[in-house]
DNA sequence: CATGAATGAGCTTTCATTCAT
DNA sequence: AATGAATGAAAGCTCATTCAT
């Protein structure tokens, strides 16, 4: 149980280790200036250690890419999951999406800069790809949404043009630091949930 | 006018058919991939014209992205000034923004490309740089909506978040493919607009 | 006539430069250890450069190969040529590969790296591969052999054999230096020629 | 035999599987790609027991070429070992010599491979090396022809041209598969004695 | 105004080798 | 005896930029 987890473990940590240094690096100088060798800076390590570990400069990206929305998903269902109704889910939801990137800003930037270069060979933005099935977060949401509507807590309206509204508005607030400085986040999602309460109840 | 006009014209032809030729670029195959080279090889010229014309990579993308937000604000202005009262002019931002998208599709996408990609030398993101002065078109949103609200028009609501909230929805819409292909734009504007109005005056 | 040479000429020049620069490469450290920026050195330019005149190192290896085959291949059937009846021919020929070899050491070594190097992707080996059409040496040989059975200064012997033990004698002179220290090029051809008369003769 | 000679066998037996899979790998890749962990892959085991068990690449290139040699001389010797007089000798040296390679292509690919890529450290190339004391296979032949002309068997020729003949012809064989496709090993060898033959003994 | 030629810096990747375990 | 982890060096290649023409 333990000779055999101990390789395993220092190469599991050392790949946990680069990846930190990647999150760092995207989120100091962005997808363009980041190389293996600023990563390798940031870990402390040589270049070639990365090489080591990941196949490739697109494996550890792509990686890294499944980390950063597996965190992000998984701090926003854990909160969606700890409420019953739909009414309380949907908030969460919200107030989650947003304190995450609150939280960790350096994983937000990280993500947004690296889903904004991935292009598939064909060179279609991976942002203009993305599959209802992959996107497991706007899943969620319209689930939360359907279910409500289904069990009447919410009243009529376009479940996949709200959930798109409601994706629009927490990403701009993430974005756009022009509304960032002007708005606290406690403002901006009792303000967002409000507009949302509206738009499905009247 | 005299000889002194005659080579400053060419040079603006010059300088206009590098942008558009980095347009085709960063629509084709994205920011990571836009060299010079490939730029120049759109234009069908060599590369050190453009270094002639430009003084660097960076104040090509510079002078593109101003380029491209005007190109953008003129037509949303142009549409917004045709209406008299608020409501007409909110209609008319919403509409013409989603309808500049849709028609200028390199245009958006080389805008979006240039936004999270470049970094000024201190490694702040465009994105995250966005002072309310140099962003025209929202604080063109944001008068339309206070010129409402004090002039009866629009209800009681938050200016700052309600702005954002519309621009959050017009960005999404072009950005992610998921949405685009479920819903079409008319419908997507007229149920931005009934949302807004309904979140203004409930 | 010279407006548009100029452009072309020194892009010429610079790749002949870089060529033969190339062939003293490999001839002084052999493949395994030539590399770009061995070429370079020796030619007194950058790495980049090789770069900007070959598309490729596989293209440089390959143009030089083309060179040094035909450089070869003119050498001996401009010898071969000046004589009229079979046998001269085929002396001209013995004596004009061994000469080649004797005159142009770098070029042959050079040749030899080269040709024991390339394999196609598939990691089939250049040498042997050799499709008959595409060595114009041997089926010089060939045809100098072929052409004198048929005008009678020959007996009868198996062409395709007796072509293959030629150039393994000229070959053999060539690569081991055994046989170089001890016998003379002039001694060598000589004899070389006496046991292929007796071979086509008795 | 005892404490000692355990461990001893054990490494003899890797290094046994070492060199197996090196001939396997440069038959495959050739010697260019041909690196340890393309080795050790091959051995199925790990890049570092490599270099354990032999000092440097280097060295085991060295110790594979002796290997090679080695294995080589003594198919042939053996043959030629079976023989009384020296025309039967000489017999026996050509058919084991291209039999050998026929049975064992892989062993004389690697054998190429090495000769024509590994150099010294002063940059000589290993097919310039060769000290007539070290190439036995050529001491054989030259004493086979020796002989045969001190007993009388053989007529008068100079030996060391005629030797060079014959392992050119042989080489030829085995290098260029332009022949071999088209002439079976059976004729050529027997055209190659009788060859042999006759400048011997007219 | 326009280009071909040239370079230095930087990139990703592979390699032989060492070392602690 | 054997391996995973780690590294420095070098490879081929691309890029933005400069300069003479």
């Amino acid at each position: 149980m333990n000779d055999k987890a101990k390789p395993s473990f220092i190469a599991g940590a050392r790949r946990e280790q680069i990846i930190e240094a990647a999150i760092k690096t995207l989120d100091e100088i962005g997808y363009v200036k980041t190389s293996l060798s600023q990563i390798a800076k940031r870990a402390g390590i040589s270049t070639a250690l990365i090489s080591y570990h990941f196949s490739d400069k697109h494996d550890l990206m792509d990686q890294l890419l499944t980390r950063l929305i597996e965190m992000s998903t998984a701090y926003i269902k854990d909160s969606v999951s700890r409420e019953q109704n739909s009414q309380a889910q949907l908030d969460a939801f919200i107030r989650a999406s947003l304190t995450y990137q609150h939280t960790y800003p350096e994983r937000s930037t990280a993500l947004v800069e690296i889903v904004f270069h991935v292009r598939t060979s064909d060179h279609v933005p991976y942002y203009k790809l993305q599959d209802d099935s992959e996107d497991e977060q706007m899943a969620l949401l319209r689930s939360i949404l359907s279910e409500g509507q289904k069990k009447g807590e919410f009243g009529s309206f376009h479940i996949d043009v709200l959930a798109s509204f409601i994706q629009g508005a927490i990403g701009e607030y993430m974005l756009h630091t022009g509304i960032t400085k002007k708005v606290s986040l406690e403002v901006y999602a009792t303000q967002l949930i409000h507009i949302v309460n509206r738009a499905m109840q009247c």
